[in-house]
DNA sequence: TTGTTTGTTAGTAACTTTAACTAACTAACG
DNA sequence: CGTTAGTTAGTTAAAGTTACTAACAAACAA
């Protein structure tokens, strides 16, 4: 089959997957189709191993035939997602659900040729499939660094130094399969989207506080990667701006510095002489006057910042996560919001929902997954 | 007629539009379509008054049949678009083209009232059209205030001190004609894509400096206006966190009192003791130390704003217009440029072209013929 | 005249609808 | 318990819509 679907087909599966189980009659009435055409859809879909007779359902109170219930066959395809991430690298294995069937890590650190990123790659996706090829609908891949989400093309991705790479045509025509590529943070918000937090919003900003710390967002319901596929790279925000540093040159890029864990490490290591890991830092909160300093100096940005894009894109929903931001959560929210509160007036911030990243650091994998369902399966 | 064409029939419309003369045969060539299937869209399309057939054109020079030419009529309906300002109402009449046929100014200024305000509207439509009521495909307006684009349902226009006013249903039924309602920033942004100095663009921020300063955003070629219609609202924004205001409460809402009429206003009489108006303040820019460096304080808070928004939203292009950004666009430019080299990498600053509201004050109105014209015509 | 191009006509295929049908079931009643 | 009426599920058949291909006439250059 083609992984086309029409109108009418990919309607008719989204409400057998939507429903659980539900009757030809109900999709005639629910979709407005005439029951003929809709039967004759449904036959071609069971052909095709999307859905299933499950099983037969109840007649009304009323009397009646009883309706042979349908039900959405998950796994007649599968979809890769994978993370590459600056140090290690995820990929997942799921089905039209979004069950995970198998996960496989890889160490990336220190990789700094094409050629071994993208033997690193094809060994994840190779080894993650444990079904048959012709299974796999497609493999998403989030990258860290800018890249052009209808091209696949990468341009630059810092962690590994490397630029310029059409990492979508060399995986896709080396699996013979289709792959889309995105920036990682944009990826983890459109995982958070349809499996996480964010379900059902239309406008998210997704926060991913780690080394760095860089901003995904869903605009509309639909990925937002800007003109140049710089959007959301909130690493260079200014939150800074005063007398003391308007005369030097080039500020822009050290909204970071302020709050992320690399921005945290040399704060602490600046003002207070410790080598401190961002997990110290974070044990040492309550003990040490002096980093809850540093601490709450990187709130105050963080929430000058937030505070910023909450005016300029009025979003439904802002979600934390990363490294730092997941495993921080708590911590940070609680010295954010008095920030937040004071910066915000209340009606418009009691507005937004402000919520931890769900799915940790399988965020960007799922993502990934998301991507390849969205746009070669059904966008739900 | 239904105003709603099938795919096909849009495609051949919008071909025959943009392509000012265009036969049956290319039509069919372009699209892909069938040459009988073209001309029963076509014959169609004519019997509507959508499209004519102009001319006889030539054969090529291998020989064969002279094409009929075809022409969009862009006079076979017509749109109104009303710019609501707390001053003045503009409403004009345009056919499917945006050509202005004709044009109405009306005072607005004290208005406080519901019904004063309604009243002055349908009076500004009733007197623009001058064709067949059954001509007009729709109203489209721009109102200073938050907005439900989807219900034409406004919430709070403080020029006007009135709130939740269900302004679409109201207009639409008086007249019996739809009616979309929206942002005026917002409208003008639209606008100036679809007329102005932003065709083409996809992301686009428009930043209107009136009396108070506001942001219209297109996004990925569609309005954004975000999740509870406030998008874009950057006069809260805040540029100006440092020590010495960081104590005061509820800072939320300075960064107009940096850069606006309003804002410059008020500045040059708290520091100067100078009663201007905003005209005045830039007429004596270059003759007063004092007001330039209030001036260039302002500016400086500009391009902090313009540089956040490039940093999260990577926009293809930024306008300055409104009352002020489109009087003193040179002036501001010259001033603000120097602030935004400082902060904004050249590699991405270079990216972003800057320009001026082309539509000047007839931007709003404009606007709200193309809210009509893609929402009820044609998605061009 | 020959080759080329435009636009139409005729016939066909794909898809969808309406109308009518069969199958299967509940409820009620004698 | 068997029969009948009424209801629901899903299929079949006929007809309409929308597109396509094939074939052709008209118009024109060389």
């Amino acid at each position: 089959m083609s992984y086309t679907l029409s109108a009418n087909e990919e309607n008719i599966v989204r409400l057998v997957r939507t429903r659980g189980l539900i009757s030809r009659a109900d999709l005639s009435r629910e979709t407005g189709l005439s029951k003929p055409i809709v039967s004759n859809i449904v036959s071609k879909l069971i052909n095709e191993g999307a859905i299933i007779e499950k099983e037969i359902g109840m007649s009304s109170e009323k009397g009646g035939k009883k309706p042979i219930l349908l039900s959405f066959a998950s796994t007649y395809k599968y979809i890769v997602g994978v993370d590459v991430g600056g140090n290690k690298l995820i990929a997942i294995l799921t089905d039209l659900d979004g069950n995970i069937i198998n996960k496989v890590r890889k160490v990336t650190k220190g990789i700094k040729s094409k050629n071994a990123l993208t033997e690193i790659i094809f060994q994840g996706i190779e080894e993650v499939i444990t079904v048959d090829k012709a299974m796999i609908l497609g493999v998403g891949i989030g990258v860290p660094g800018t890249t052009d989400i209808k091209t696949g093309f990468v341009y630059y991705m810092p962690a590994f130094e490397l630029s310029d790479i059409p990492l979508g045509e060399i995986v896709s025509s080396h699996f013979g399969i289709p792959v889309m590529i995105s920036n990682d943070v944009t990826v983890n918000a459109l995982g958070e989207l349809s499996k996480g937090s964010a379900r059902n919003i239309k406008d998210l900003c997704l926060i991913a506080i780690g080394t760095g710390t860089g901003a995904g967002l869903i605009l509309n319901g639909s990925i937002y990667s800007g003109s140049h596929n710089m959007a959301g790279e909130i690493g260079y925000m200014i939150t800074d701006w005063n007398k003391e540093n308007k005369s030097r040159n080039r500020t822009f890029g050290n909204y970071e510095s302020w709050f992320s864990g690399n921005g945290l490490e040399i704060k602490v290591k600046e003002k207070l002489g410790l080598n401190l890991t961002t997990k110290e830092i974070f044990d040492n909160l309550d003990k040490s006057r002096d980093i809850k300093e540093i601490f709450l100096q990187g709130c105050e940005h963080l929430a000058l910042g937030i505070a910023n894009i909450i005016t300029l894109l009025d979003p439904q929903m802002i979600i934390l996560t990363g490294g730092v931001g997941y495993n921080q959560y708590d911590m940070i929210l609680r010295y954010l919001m008095p920030f937040l509160e004071v910066i915000v007036p209340p009606e418009i911030l009691k507005n937004i929902s402000f919520s931890r990243g769900e799915l940790g650091d399988l965020g960007v994998s799922v993502g990934g997954v998301s991507l390849i369902h969205d746009n070669y399966f059904l966008k739900m």
